[in-house]
RNA sequence: UGGGGCGUAGCCAAGCGGCAAGGCAACGGGUUUUGGUCCCGUGAUCGCAGGUUCGAAUCCUGCCGCCCCAGCCA
């Protein structure tokens, strides 16, 4: 274990653990191999880092290996850019592949050979038909399909048209690969899968070296087969596609035999974890980026403040099952504040400020006072803050009438500043239009640090900032993007989209040390009552994980749910 | 009416024939220089109905419900 949460690769016990822990016994597999195959065609997010945690953790646990190969079989939405991104993301959450990044491009050379080995074993067939005939040939959910006039075509022939396909003879669609398997199987998998289609695009990283590419089905299980992959685990809608995976492996010359194991893939409420409609997010500019704080992308995840370690912890805490589940959110910002609570930096900052003029404190004078870092870990040591005459302290921290349960300052009452001193509210200062743009207040010397001398209470304890001392910033306070826990489950994704999930506050005062703050570093925010956008209080804690671009005047709040 | 999966508390999830782990959430109470944290306390007879058994969430049968599959996407 390294910092709190889990260590990388710790697990638990399920039924893909339970698998390989039998087979490891039984002598059925010597080096455990798994590897955590994306397409480069986005970014990942928390569903993949379910994933990457099991396929890497379960290496880890059982002495393996776990390699990190791109599906990059359709270089029509493929991008050299998610490659980079992926890997990173991977990184970043605390994984290393060592030597082991392999694409399924590798074997495109091996793939093609294996697919003319099909072909002379009478097990593929070259098929003219259009994409609208082949489906139409397919039948349905219960009618079988019905054999294409292709399907028994001579070896010889199907040979030299897959021969001629890859010359490049013929336009995209005019003809596909497939295996003759069964097109009565009850498994629609198995009613002769298309092998190979042509597609006359430019591949990121085989350039235009062919013009035909095999599917996922033709290139998944003999990748696996051909890096050694021992167990190749994927979510649950792949199940239907096991039998394919067999029956290919079976029957081609693979060089070890690679066996398919399903999970359900995770949800998460309050927000979507399909690709399609993330990508629509980021294109129809509902969200700043992939990147944007509240996007469930691990690059979103990672502004928003959240540590990988939180994020593997949440992993761990979900399970591993074949049931289909809804997480709540609130696991994830729980393992996060969890984590935050023990290592964040408690640092002051005034979202919404109100001036204070302390009338009994010299006027011109300022001290330095000292300042816990982090009360959850002493080794974090402190700081000095500077305090002076005139503070600022958060507006909704004083109500001229405040109801029952508000401990906060109001006329006449007294508080703690934090680290600082007691303070009593003498009156509120008005503006002609009658709305309150100060306080005057009166503070007692004897309590310097935050104790009474006398032992007198208080029953809440503010958090300030010097006037004169000040960092100006904008703090960017996020909420949720969505209003339902499952988004689009009532028709339109867009239409559950919420209306103000981002709130910029432009005038917040920070204190003088968060000037220095690294970018990335998680901070806290102590006693910020902050409020989503939408008016819902979020709980006191935790408030700021930075991104802090704090030299460019940013900072930015995490979901807190609701307080 | 085809094939493949799944059904244990609000949400996850252990359990694999012997008297239903744990986590999150929620609700009480205590501590507290964060209305945070921390601490203590509070919840299920296991989709339904039969059957086997001394005994079943765990075995059998039949229902019911939910998810996935008809891309030349992955």
């Amino acid at each position: 274990m390294s910092d709190a949460g889990t260590a990388v690769g710790e697990g638990g016990r399920d039924h893909i653990r339970d698998v390989i822990r039998d087979d490891v016994a039984a002598g059925r597999v010597g080096t455990v191999v798994t590897r955590f195959p994306p397409e480069p065609n986005g970014h990942l997010h928390i569903g993949h880092a379910k994933s990457i945690c099991l396929n890497f953790g379960v290496a880890r646990e059982f002495g393996g290996r776990c390699h990190l190969r791109f599906d990059d079989t359709n270089p029509v939405k493929e991008e050299l850019e998610y490659i980079e991104s992926i890997q990173r993301d991977v990184r970043w959450l605390g994984f290393d592949w060592g030597g082991h990044l392999h694409f399924a491009s590798d074997n495109f050379e091996q793939l093609y050979d294996w697919a003319e080995h099909l072909i002379g074993a009478g097990k593929a067939y070259v098929d003219d038909l259009s994409a609208d005939d082949i489906r139409a040939h397919r039948g349905t959910l219960t009618e079988p399909g019905r054999d294409s006039p292709y399907r028994d075509r001579t070896a010889e022939e199907s040979l030299d048209l897959f021969r001629r396909m890859r010359a490049g003879e013929f336009a995209d669609g005019a003809r596909v690969l497939r295996a003759r398997i069964d097109m009565a199987s009850g498994n629609i998998n198995m009613r002769d899968p298309v092998l190979y289609r042509i597609l006359h695009a430019p591949h990121p990283r085989t350039g235009d070296d062919w013009c035909l590419y095999p599917t996922y089905d033709f290139a998944h299980g003999q990748s696996d087969a051909i890096e050694g992959v021992t167990h190749s685990l994927c979510t649950l809608e792949f199940a239907d596609h096991r039998p394919l995976y067999d029956w290919l492996v079976e029957n081609l010359p693979v060089p070890s035999r690679p066996r398919q194991y399903e999970f359900a893939r995770l949800n998460l409420s309050y927000t979507v974890l399909s690709k399609r409609k993330l990508v629509q997010l980021v294109e129809d500019g509902h969200v700043g980026g992939w990147d944007d704080p509240r996007m469930p992308t691990l690059a979103g995840l990672r502004r928003r403040g959240i540590p990988p370690a939180a994020i593997r912890d949440f992993v761990r805490r979900i399970g591993l099952t074949r049931s289909d589940s809804m997480v709540e959110v609130g696991v994830l910002e729980h393992c996060a504040r969890e984590l935050l609570n023990k290592t964040a930096l408690r640092r002051m900052a005034v979202l919404r400020p109100l001036k204070v003029v302390i009338e009994n404190y010299p006027e011109g004078e300022t001290e330095n006072l000292q300042a816990v870092n982090n009360p959850e870990d002493a080794s974090a040591g402190s700081r000095e803050v500077p305090f002076s005459r005139e503070i600022y302290i958060e507006r909704e921290d004083f109500m001229e009438d405040p109801p029952r349960k508000f401990f906060r300052l109001a006329p006449g009452r007294e508080v703690r500043l934090r680290y600082a001193y007691f303070l009593t509210c003498r009156e509120a200062v008005r503006n002609d239009a009658g709305e309150v743009t100060g306080l005057r207040c009166t503070y007692d010397p004897a309590s310097r640090g935050g104790k009474s001398p006398d032992g007198r209470k208080v029953k809440a304890t503010l958090h300030w900032v010097s006037a004169a001392h000040a960092v100006a910033a904008e703090v960017r306070i996020y909420d949720q993007l969505f209003t339902r826990p499952d988004p689009g489950a009532g028709g339109d994704i867009l239409g559950d989209l919420s209306p103000q999930s981002v709130d910029v506050l432009r005038e917040c005062r920070l204190e003088p040390s968060l000037a220095d703050a690294v970018p990335g570093e998680p901070v806290q925010f102590p006693s910020v009552h902050a409020h989503s956008p939408g008016g819902r209080r979020f709980r006191p804690w935790p408030a700021l994980a930075a991104e802090p671009i704090l030299a460019a005047g940013l900072a930015v709040l995490p979901d807190g749910g609701p307080g």
